[in-house]
RNA sequence: CGGGCUGUCGUAUACCGGUAGUACGCUUGGUUUGGGACCAUGAUGACUGGGUUCGAUUCCCAGCAGCCCGACCA
């Protein structure tokens, strides 16, 4: 991508009405725009970083035997008055709205319901299960105060997963192994060291749900951290009882705050009960599918990492979800052959599958540097005087701010 | 949903009951060119509605919008 021809453009400042860091920056650099409150629009850059996301949980998700479907974000009420959940007194974030007949409509804020009652078509025996489902959909949820910028919207990308089983241990093995998923998904997001499987409330159906937590001061949540267990416990139910059930102490727990990224259920044979789901086992007999659910919303862990990773001069992606993997700067724009050294370059790069974002504008070097540093591509490859005279060429790493001279046939990929 | 604060060019801000100013960005021309250059030039602005007043962007009321604190987060 030729800068010059890029949608957006650096600012200087950030809205005097964005206080959260990520929101500050992830704006200042033009990855995102806000329409209103808790809704952003995902501009180039920004949406190459979803992808990125996007594309390790579906990788992760798929290893554990995911399947990727697209429900639909307009929901019939039917169903969710089945499980009781269309009373707006239930759920409070609905979206409502109506048919021209007036006959009411929901916007999707979870999928449970709906993918439940899919399965009465596709499961009818115990040979059809498990069954994994996920999806990276739309959901809107009326929050009553959306805040802290990108992660806590009304409009936001969820990856949504749910499993279902022909009884609890089967349940329960599979619910490990979305553990270990989850745990690479923020590994290769670039915040594992600082995410911990968290234990939280769970509800009526099972003990616990688990939660992943990102420490960062940003967050609204409060945890407990075991370090030698690698483990922490949310806030909320930080009881004796529960923390002898899991073998700590009080004493060896560190506070934190924390940004959920994640979070994971066992409902039991909720909703499947509900929505009339059965299967026959071996034996003839109708039972009802056991039932997990696993969520990551893909903007709140992009705008975690622009909290944790950024600096003073912007936001530094891990390579990993990074909207490109070069940034090249022609550091004399003015200086035919810098452009044409520069533009043979960026030509073999592309050419040769890297990514690159190929500063070609016209403007001075220190505003590209500038510009460079605030949208934070993991290597900067610099052409300047040292390049034209046939040496070597300056790379420089956003992260550590090392310059490497290299080569360049060693740089070309192949 | 309760409480508080705020709405001024695209962005950030200033001033003011009587001609709305500055910086960045943008236009045009020129100089400059490895860490957000400079000169000149032009364009662009008072959330909406009502009230008070000779006169309102300014004061008052309502609405709308945004932010913060709290509650909430199935």
């Amino acid at each position: 991508m030729r800068q010059s021809q890029l949608f957006t453009k650096t600012r200087r400042e950030a809205p005097s009405d964005e206080v959260s860091k990520n929101a500050q920056l992830l704006i200042r650099a033009g990855f995102v725009s806000k329409e209103m409150a808790g809704v952003y629009d995902y501009l180039p850059l920004g949406l190459r970083v979803m992808d990125n996301i996007r594309q390790i949980i579906r990788e992760e998700m798929n290893a554990i035997g995911g399947q990727e479907v697209l429900l639909s974000a307009l929901q019939d009420p039917e169903i969710w008055k089945m499980s009781n959940r269309w009373d707006d007194e239930k759920v409070d974030v609905w979206f409502k709205t109506k048919l021209k007949n007036d006959s009411e409509l929901g916007l999707g804020c979870t999928h449970e319901e709906p993918m439940a009652r899919m399965l009465r078509e596709y499961i009818s025996s115990y040979r059809d299960l498990p069954r994994v489902t996920y999806q990276f959909q739309t959901k809107f949820r009326n929050e009553l105060r959306a805040k802290s910028g990108i992660m806590r919207g009304r409009e936001f990308l969820m990856k949504d997963m749910y499993s279902y089983h022909r009884n609890q241990e089967d349940l329960d093995a599979f619910y490990e192994k979305a553990i270990q998923a989850y745990k690479n998904v923020y590994e290769r997001a670039g915040i594992g060291d600082k995410t911990f499987v968290t234990f939280a409330s769970g509800g009526m159906f099972s003990k616990f749900s688990h939660e992943f937590q990102t420490i960062c001061d940003a967050g609204e949540d409060i945890i407990y951290i075991n370090d030698e267990k690698g483990i922490a416990v949310n806030e909320e139910v930080l009881q004796d009882d529960i923390l002898a059930g899991l073998g700590i102490t009080r004493e060896s727990l560190r506070e934190a705050k924390s940004i959920e990224v994640g979070n994971i259920f066992k409902y039991g044979t909720r909703y499947t009960s509900e929505l009339g789901v059965t299967f026959k086992d071996e034996n003839g007999e109708d039972q009802i599918p056991v039932n997990g659910a696993y969520g990551i919303g893909l903007g709140r862990l992009m705008g975690t990492v622009v909290e944790l990773l950024s600096d003073e001069k912007g936001i530094v992606w891990p390579e990993s979800i990074a909207p490109f993997k070069y940034h090249l700067v022609n550091a004399m724009p003015n200086n035919a052959d810098a452009v044409s050294y520069a533009d043979e370059l960026y030509d073999l790069l592309t050419l040769r599958g890297a990514s690159v974002l190929y500063d070609d504008r016209d403007a001075r070097a220190g505003e590209k540097f500038a510009d460079s540093d605030l949208i934070g591509i993991p290597y900067r490859i610099v052409v300047g005087k040292e390049a034209l005279e046939g040496k070597t060429l300056e790379v420089v790493s956003r992260a550590t701010g090392e310059v490497i001279r290299v080569d360049r046939e060693e740089l070309l990929p192949q």
